[in-house]
DNA sequence: CCAGACGTTGTT
DNA sequence: GTCTGG
DNA sequence: CCAGACGTTGTT
DNA sequence: GTCTGG
């Protein structure tokens, strides 16, 4: 699945991977994202005079429009391509509002047989190029005033090879899909939803990291480094 | 009809 | 907002 | 996802 | 054991 990531590129580099108009005032580098964090998302408005993608901030865990609570959105961190054009949280967003979530790598906990704590792993592609995962963005406007955007990561199957680690994995859109998954004319939930298979056998790999990334407080570039186990 | 939920993951 | 359960 | 809290009363 | 916060 999909609890913690990485972004290790600054705002001005997040412009040039994704060809998008920076609009988040220079977010910077996050090697710990988490539920509740600020990040930020690629999205093409369907509304507005400009044309193109543009860098927002929003929060992890999707807060659908008719929520009451903010702490809603701690559990919908993640949606499943399987069920997302039709669960109530989630439909709405996948017609309208889809968004690429940026990504160095994200990080799985095996845990071993019995054992109490998991061990830290890194997905990340391959080529080290920076990942697009598949998302959704929501708006939301809490009852003291204001708006918040919130966003959620889609699941799918394990990548190929990545079975040993988990039974699920977010889902990573290859560049030549980014357009296509944020035009907000697309609006056929099976055009969509036929974009979120699983990675295929060698395109990620993945490297045990160190216990640190466990700890939200911790966050820095060696969260990346490779540990031996 | 109204009231209340609306989600995912993993573990047992 | 929309669906489910009573 | 993991880490850390998890309660009440009364007093300041 | 289970929930909340980050």
């Amino acid at each position: 699945m999909c609890g913690r990531y990485a972004n290790a590129l600054s705002a001005r580099q997040l412009t040039e991977s994704f060809a998008a108009r920076d609009e988040t005032d220079g977010v910077q580098p996050n090697f710990n994202v988490s539920p509740t964090n600020i990040a930020p998302v690629v999205v093409i408005p369907s509304e507005g005079p400009l044309a193109g993608a543009r860098l927002r901030t929003a929060r992890w865990g999707l807060v659908p429009s008719w929520a009451r609570d903010v702490a809603i959105g701690n559990r919908l961190i993640n949606a499943r391509a399987e069920t997302v054009a039709t669960k109530p949280a989630f439909r709405a967003a996948l017609r309208a509002r889809r968004c690429l979530v940026p990504a160095t790598g994200y990080y799985e906990w095996h845990r071993a047989d019995g054992a109490r704590r998991g061990q830290p792993y890194l997905v990340r592609p391959a080529d080290d190029t920076p990942a697009g995962l598949a998302g959704l963005y929501e708006v939301w406007h809490p009852p003291s005033g204001g708006v918040l955007a919130t966003f959620t990561v889609i699941t799918t199957t394990a990548a190929g090879g990545l079975e040993f680690l988990h039974p699920r994995s977010p889902v990573l859109l290859p560049q030549a899909s980014w357009s296509r998954w944020l035009d907000p004319c697309v609006n056929d939930p099976e055009a969509v939803t036929g974009m979120l298979g699983p990675a295929p056998a060698g395109m990620l790999r993945a490297y045990p990291v160190s216990s640190r990334v466990g700890n939200v407080r911790n966050n820095d570039p060696h969260l990346l480094d490779p540990v031996v186990v």
